[in-house]
Order: C-alpha cells, then sequence, then structure tokens
DNA sequence: CGCAAAAAGTTAAACGTTTCACTAGGACAC
DNA sequence: GTGTCCTAGTGAAACGTTTAACTTTTTGCG
C-alpha cells in the first residue's frame, strides 16, 4: 500500500535505543461523520451541520446539538481535512517557498514568524525550500497549483518571479512576492529599505557627520540595494550634502571579509570621511574590525550603521547600530494579503512596504573633529 | 463560499503600488481525469493506471498509453494531491511542530535542512510553530491524528511530550523527537552531545590545560545538559583528573549576560582555572568578553570552548571553538526514521545519535603555565 | 377545520482519485 | 463447437466531507 523506500542512514545509534518497548499500532480507524451519525441516530448532514455551527445550524434543536456534540466527543470525533478540502474546493494550506543560496540571513526567522501569522489566521504553513532555479521549477510545475490556499515567494531571481508567479496569479493562486522588484501585477510585502537608508543617514548626519560613506552590493546592483542608495541620496540631499560617487564603495564579497576589504579603498578614495552605512550587519562589522586593525576607534574615530538586526551584531564590541526588522508585521500583512486576495475574484494588486526600526547602539557617535 | 475574514493591515503603501495592472482570474477549473479520460477516449481508471505507471498499467497497449498522455499533456493536467490523499488515506506532509521560547537558535536551520530532506524524499514539510504548550495541545488535538504522514518534534517540555508523543504514536502516526530526554517508545534523532563534551574537554587537556571549568544551564537541568556533563566528566577521568563541583557553575541567564557572570564566579572559586568549555555559544562569548574585562586574554591566558557553532562565535574575535551540528544529518535521519515508521506496522522505536564537528578556532590555546 | 408557513431534519450529489472486480473479444487447444 | 486463457481494458464503489434541495412534522391563524 505504502510505497517500498530504502534507508540510508549512517549513524552511530545510542546505547539506550530500543528499549523493547515497542508502540504497537492501534488499526482501529478513526471515527467519521458517519459514524458520529449512527452514534446519535442522526442523519450525516446534520453532524455536519452542528460540527461546523453553520447558518442552517440554526435550523436544528438545542436537544440534537447536544446529542451530537455528546457523540462526537464520545467517539473523539476529529474532523478530517482532506475530506473537507476535496469537498471545498479549497486548503487552508500556504505555502512558502524559498529559492536562494544564502539561508542563513534572516529568512528563517521570517518563515518562523509567518508560520506563526499564518496559524493565527486558521492557515498551515508549509515551507518549501529549493536549492536551485530548476528545483524550484519542478516544485511548481507539478505540487503546486492545485487547492492551495495562497503562496508567499522569497526567490532570489526576479526572471524567474516573472515567468512564474504571474501565471500562478493568473490561474487563481494568491500570491505575495516577500523581495522587490517584483513583476507586474504581484502583490509584494517587503521592508521599507530606502526609509531605513534615509533615517540612517539622517541619524549620522544629526551626529555631525558630514562625509559618509555607503558599502554596497557589487557592481550589478539588485533592487534591494538600489532602494537604500536611493534613500542615502536622499538624505543627503535633504541636508544640502553633495552626493560623490567615491563614497559608495562596492564590495565584491558579501559578508564580514567585505567589510575589511571595503574599510580601505573607502579611506583611501575619502580621507575625510568620518562614517559610513552599510548593506548589512556582515558588512558592517568587517568594516568596524578593519578600522579598528587601521588605528581608528569605533565610535569616537568612525561611526558605522548596519543593517538587518543580527545577534552579531548585537553582541559585538562596540554594539553595532543597525535596522530591525519587524518580521512580525512582514509575516502578518503578507499573509493577510492572501487571505484578502482569496477573497476577490480579480484582485488588485498592493505593495506594502514594513518600517524597518532604528536601533541605536555604541557604534555610532558624534563626529570626531566638531 | 470563502469564510469572511477582517483584514487588518497597518502600513505604509509603496507608491508605485498598483500598476493598475490587475491581474485578472480565469475562472477555468483545473483539468480532472474525466477530462482527460474523455479527450482520450478511454475510461477514467484507465487513465490512473496510465498516469501512474502502476503494476497494472503493463495491461495497457501501447498506443492507448500515448493517447492519454498526449491527452494530459493537451488539457495540461496536473494531478490533485487532495482526491488522492483522501482515496489512498494518507499524505506526504510531514509535520515539523516546534514549541520553544528561543527561536534564535539553530532550531530554525535544522527546520530549513528538514525541509530540504522531506522534500528530497519526497514528502513536503509543515512548520508549525507554537508559542507555548496550551497552543501546541490545540493543535494536536484539533488537526492533527489525520493522514498525517509523519510528526517531527522539537518540544522544550519533557513532561507535554511524554502526554501526547506516546498516544499519537499508537494512533499509528510515525513520531520523530528531536530533543533528548525522549519518552519510551518514542524514535529520537538527537545531536550526540556527550561525545561532544568528551571531545571538548579532550582537546583542552591536550592542551595542557588541568583545571577546566564547565558552564552550565540553570540548576534543573535539563537531559541535554546532563549529556553534556557526562561527556565533561568522562574526559577528566580519562585523563585522571579530578571531578570538582566548583568547576561547574550554573549561570541563571541563558545567553551572552550569563557567561559574563558566570566568569567571576568561576574565577572566585578557582584561582588556577584555565579554561572553560561552555553549553552555548552564546555563554561562551560572554565569558570571553567578561575574561578580557577582568585582564585575561583569550586565548593566551584563557581558553573558551563553546558549542552550537554560532554566525556571532565565527566572527568574534577571538574566533571561537565550538561545535558545530551537521543539521543536514539530523534531517536525513529524522525523515529517514519517519518514513521507516511508516512502513513497519509495529515499528520499534530507535535512538539515533548525530555526531558533532569540533571547529578549532582561535578561542583555544597551550595552557598558560605550561 | 383548512391552509400556509415555520421548524427540524434528511437525501443525495458532488469534490478527484484509486483499485478491486469484472467483461468483451480474440486466440488457442482439444 | 466448447472451454480456457490471455489481452486490453471498463464499471463502480470507496475515501470523508459539504450543501442545495427536498420532506416531514408541527404550529399559527383566520
Amino acid at each position: 500500500m505504502l510505497p517500498a523506500v530504502t534507508l540510508d542512514i549512517h549513524s552511530t545509534c545510542g546505547k539506550d535505543a530500543g528499549r523493547f518497548f515497542t508502540v504497537t499500532r492501534s488499526t482501529k480507524p478513526r471515527a467519521t461523520l458517519k459514524d458520529v451519525a449512527h452514534e446519535a441516530n442522526v442523519s450525516l448532514s446534520t453532524v455536519s451541520y452542528v460540527l461546523n455551527d453553520n447558518e442552517h445550524a440554526q435550523r436544528i434543536s438545542h436537544t440534537t446539538k447536544q446529542r451530537v456534540r455528546d457523540a462526537a466527543d464520545r467517539l473523539a470525533y476529529k474532523s478530517n481535512p482532506i475530506g473537507r478540502a476535496l469537498q471545498r474546493g479549497y486548503t487552508n494550506q500556504v505555502i512558502l517557498l524559498i529559492v536562494t543560496w544564502d539561508l542563513a540571513t534572516s529568512h528563517s526567522a521570517t518563515a518562523m514568524a509567518i508560520s506563526r501569522a499564518a496559524i493565527a489566521q486558521g492557515f498551515e504553513l508549509t515551507v518549501h525550500v529549493a536549492d536551485n532555479d530548476a528545483e524550484a521549477e519542478a516544485f511548481l510545475k507539478r505540487h503546486l497549483l492545485h487547492n492551495v490556499g495562497g503562496l508567499l515567494v522569497l526567490w532570489d531571481s526576479p526572471a524567474m518571479r516573472e515567468s512564474y508567479l504571474v501565471q500562478l496569479a493568473a490561474e487563481g493562486v494568491p500570491v505575495v512576492d516577500l523581495l522587490p522588484d517584483s513583476p507586474a501585477g504581484i502583490s509584494t510585502v517587503t521592508p521599507d529599505r530606502e526609509s531605513a537608508f534615509l533615517e540612517g543617514t539622517r541619524h549620522l548626519i544629526k551626529l555631525g557627520h558630514g562625509c559618509i560613506g555607503l558599502i554596497s552590493d557589487t557592481l550589478t546592483r539588485p533592487k534591494t540595494t538600489l532602494c537604500k542608495l536611493a534613500g542615502y541620496r536622499r538624505a543627503l540631499q535633504e541636508a544640502g550634502l553633495n552626493y560623490v560617487e567615491s563614497l559608495v564603495v562596492d564590495v565584491t564579497e558579501f559578508g564580514f571579509e567585505g567589510g575589511v576589504s571595503g574599510f580601505p579603498r573607502l579611506v583611501q578614495r575619502n580621507p575625510k570621511v568620518t562614517a559610513a552605512i552599510c548593506i548589512n550587519d556582515a558588512i558592517a562589522l568587517g568594516l568596524i574590525a578593519a578600522a579598528g586593525d587601521a588605528g581608528r576607534r569605533c565610535p569616537d574615530d568612525f561611526s558605522v550603521v548596519g543593517f538587518g538586526d543580527s545577534t552579531m551584531g548585537k553582541y559585538w564590541r562596540p554594539a553595532l547600530t543597525t535596522f530591525g526588522l519587524l518580521a512580525d508585521r512582514v509575516a502578518k500583512a503578507s499573509v493577510g494579503l492572501v487571505l484578502q486576495q482569496r477573497q476577490e475574484t480579480s484582485p488588485e494588486p498592493k505593495t506594502i512596504l514594513i518600517p524597518e526600526e532604528l536601533i541605536i547602539r555604541q557604534s555610532t557617535g558624534p563626529a570626531p573633529n566638531s
């Protein structure tokens, strides 16, 4: 009945494994509506009405209701979601599709928050991690499309999203994209990177810094980085400061090492620079470390702002000033959007920006020569 | 048809939201087996046999098979997992239930790894995060028990696991526990904490340390901590060193601050101590920080070993010597166990221990006075 | 008393699949 | 010509729900 399978578990078996207390499976099948109906001496539909507490349930007498409920209790009846889904034509399952090379980052925290939010709205969250585009494609082609309550997508490649998400949305699946640069017509929930960098740069300006660097991605900047850059430029403009190309340093390595290599390049090109804002925390910490190695203490000689509120940054010394994403709000908003799209027959795509919170710690201070 | 819902999304709406490219839902329902049968001019059952490539499919001529497959392609038929699940009586859904107060740790990494492993075996992973025991209970009572392929559990409370998991297993749900101290009769996959601490303590002894502290949990030690303690004691015993009560320090705060407060207590009670092994990375980093504050540099004056291979520890200076869990192996083993239990009618509980890898970095060095 | 309308349920079809049991038609042997 | 076996399928029940449409009984009212 069940498909055959070959196992391949290479591992040591614990010494107290198999205490010879073997669980024997009870073969007694679970109670169904039919069983309850029989037990309560009513028809199957009556049981369904009572247990779902429908509008139709008002047409059923109180005594019968009680009899049904008692019977259900006696038989420990639990409704079978499969049967229900088949009849109703939809499930309460929301799928989170993650296609990305870097899982270490906040994605998993987002996933957990989404699970919570989904549960709160009566959904259940299925997480599908794909290692590459091909796997994700296979998944979408095969499994999906059927009866799913909604689809949330964390997919690095905009091209791939373009080719699949639009089609899915057209087929009636509520799709919400969690990264910017979404295809037209797809709803998006994403952190407000521009406002964050606006606020972060403002923070540095207010501290007296007049020459502020931006440590960025590789040259082929994704939309996420462009948003951050835009915020940075707006803050400079507001304050009447010039935007200088040389203050934006592109690092090729994405993490800590990127920050380490970025510092000398930034300082060499701009001797007067006293602060920098970085596109993520790891780069920021690398920058602090490299600055320290070069004899410039943070925050006395050099201020640094990160992005992402990593645990690393929290416990680093000096503790990192950074932006925390309100993962709960992202989760709530995206699940909410799915729900909303399920209701409407021709939903209008929405973009919801979730603000990031500036967390001021020790890595930013007054400009040294002020 | 769909349940009504009230939304409550408080957030700024992006300026380029709703580019007035509205996706209109095609109302055309998806093709079913029936449609394919009609298209190919065969009976419904024939289509089922062909598309599943059953043993019965051998009784069907090659030409008919091709006709069916062509028809399915033309209609873009995709099998409906709900219908299938209802008929078969089981799903390929594995549920990961996480009930814990600390989500920041490796749980989410494990979750992602399990998702991967599940997919590789043809399952899909549903993650259910519960904030407390009551929520988890509600979930198990309501949703679960039905048609689920398996249940993986990360639940802090052993008492709760005791009361639910055993019952579930008896009802035929393959249950795998991912924390130690499992109820009797439940299969477990868990890191081999004892061997890790054995190896970690050995590492310190080999470096010449003769007085090694252990920074532990609160006094009501969970099984996880007891395992670690056992490994520590075994290593001491092997080396002919005495086990001294005062070298084991219980900290009340679980994270970084715990390490900070633990250091003075350890040193005060044992002036000769030159190294410590900690039950997690955060405590270890706190310990290093506190040691530095007290004028004892790591690793020259004081060696520290952590547990968990956090990103923090990786980029800390000095980089932390710690243990990395092979999350992929945990995932593979646990999904494998679920599969295995599904096959057997009265499965024997197994305990699989996954080894942890000692990652030697900069926070451990030769004992100072050797 | 007679009729309408409300109250309290019941019947049966439908959702999409799987699979056991059956059959129509032909080939082959005797 | 009859019986047996094989090939290539078909028919129909079953899985557990939901729900539109119907029925039966009771009550209200003139």
